[in-house]
DNA sequence: ATGCGTCTTTAAAATTCTATGAAAACAGCA
DNA sequence: TGCTGTTTTCATAGAATTTTAAAGACGCAT
């Protein structure tokens, strides 16, 4: 499942924040709708949106302390909804870690740039996706592996076969598992193709493939990734 | 010496040009005008500023064709100055990779407060517009591509390729993610094209072609730049 | 030690993918 | 228009990968 990018509103208009919802959500957008500003702080809390939406006349607290909370420990970016207010305002929201400014009415058009360019801002901080093992390195998000720090060439399917055991580090994989995630579903018996896969695998990553160190096998089970 | 931040101000109207330098320097920022497109570009390459204030309306340029080329290889924070314009517009700008927009006439305490949001945003780390891997150095700004300090002939499409590709170092990027960035999304299949002009780049960049070293095939998946 | 099932290794066959030369279509321009 | 350089299309040889088959090795139970 894909992780959608989440969208926090927080304005206290029902029909903004409905329509909001709608457009939003229309551009594949995770909603979450908040209608003052406690609410506000409390779901940018427990949800972390990557963008919000802050509309600055709240019933229950001024716009900027709002801002100000949030951005003490949020990094979303936050995007300030408000009719028309002075450059002053302007400046001082700003300032005040807001990362732009629509006024209010807005057309949704342009908020929509708006958030792509926040997104763009945005910090992707995603986790690290380089699995080290030894002297084996697997970089998912280049489709990269290294021995010893040289690149060695994989296969389609050996590359495959190999995520998918270092994604499973010290956990036996059964043939039909590895089969059945790599092949398909019709394929669950062709241990054979198995076989042949993992001895080339060890061939070109193990240091001594009679002696293999990362993959093992399970007689009579499957593989398994480990060290030890 | 402390290094300030350097602004970038390409606009035509000398009023704007000296409104702009005089506020802008009563600000501590260091200026560098250019009254059109062309220089411009050339002086965002030498300079390296870190925010570029782009007025639309040039006279040897359109602003979109300006920005993109100067967003193809330039980091810096890159805010639109026009006079009012369509939503369409501001869209297109936004998604063609500005990161903000001011109508003309613009006060010029917001442009500092969007200015300082801009600098905000900013990655510390700068690019440099000229990657040298080897032999090969590639050119950002000017989009010319040198192997052994003599210049190389690509065609348009060539150096698009190459260019992905260098951008993407050590990375495999798979036939489809070449294909959909260089021709679009419709041109996902035809794998054959791109074998016929990675066929060509390799002819213009790799010392021995039948033996590459720079651009390496991953068959069945696609192709990675490296050294390795 | 023998037999059995499982695993490893090798290698040839079948299949799929890649490289490349050349022709055709197209685009820009004097 | 005709010229030039570029992109697209096509055909095919060659390379790499996957599949299939088979021989041998290993561990284990009898």
């Amino acid at each position: 499942m894909r992780n959608k990018t989440k969208i926090l509103v927080i304005d206290d208009e029902p029909q903004i924040r409905k329509l909001l919802k709608l457009s939003l959500e229309a551009n594949d957008y995770d909603i979450i709708l908040a209608e003052n500003a406690n609410l506000g702080i409390q779901l940018a809390a427990s949800h972390q949106p990557d963008v919000i939406l802050l509309d600055l006349n709240l019933p229950d607290m001024d716009g900027q302390t709002a801002l100000k909370q949030i951005r003490e420990w949020s990094s979303a970016q936050i995007i300030i909804l408000s009719v028309r207010s002075s450059e002053q305002d302007k400046i001082r929201l700003l300032d005040a870690g807001a990362d732009d400014y629509i006024t209010k009415p807005f057309h949704t058009g342009e908020l929509l740039a708006r958030l792509r360019v926040a997104l763009r801002h945005k910090e992707p901080m995603l986790e690290n996706p380089i699995i080290i093992i030894e002297h084996i390195e697997i970089n998912l998000a280049s489709r990269t592996v290294k021995k010893s720090g040289h690149l060695i060439n994989l296969t389609s399917t050996e590359y495959t076969i190999l995520k998918l055991l270092v994604q499973n580090k010290d956990k036996v994989l059964t043939h039909k598992q590895i089969l059945e995630s790599i092949w398909g579903n019709s394929f669950s018996e062709e241990t054979q193709y198995l076989r042949v896969f993992i001895g080339q695998l060890r061939k070109k990553i193990e240091d001594d493939y009679s002696k293999p160190k990362y993959i093992k096998t399970i007689s009579g089970v499957g593989y398994i990734f480990s060290l030890d």
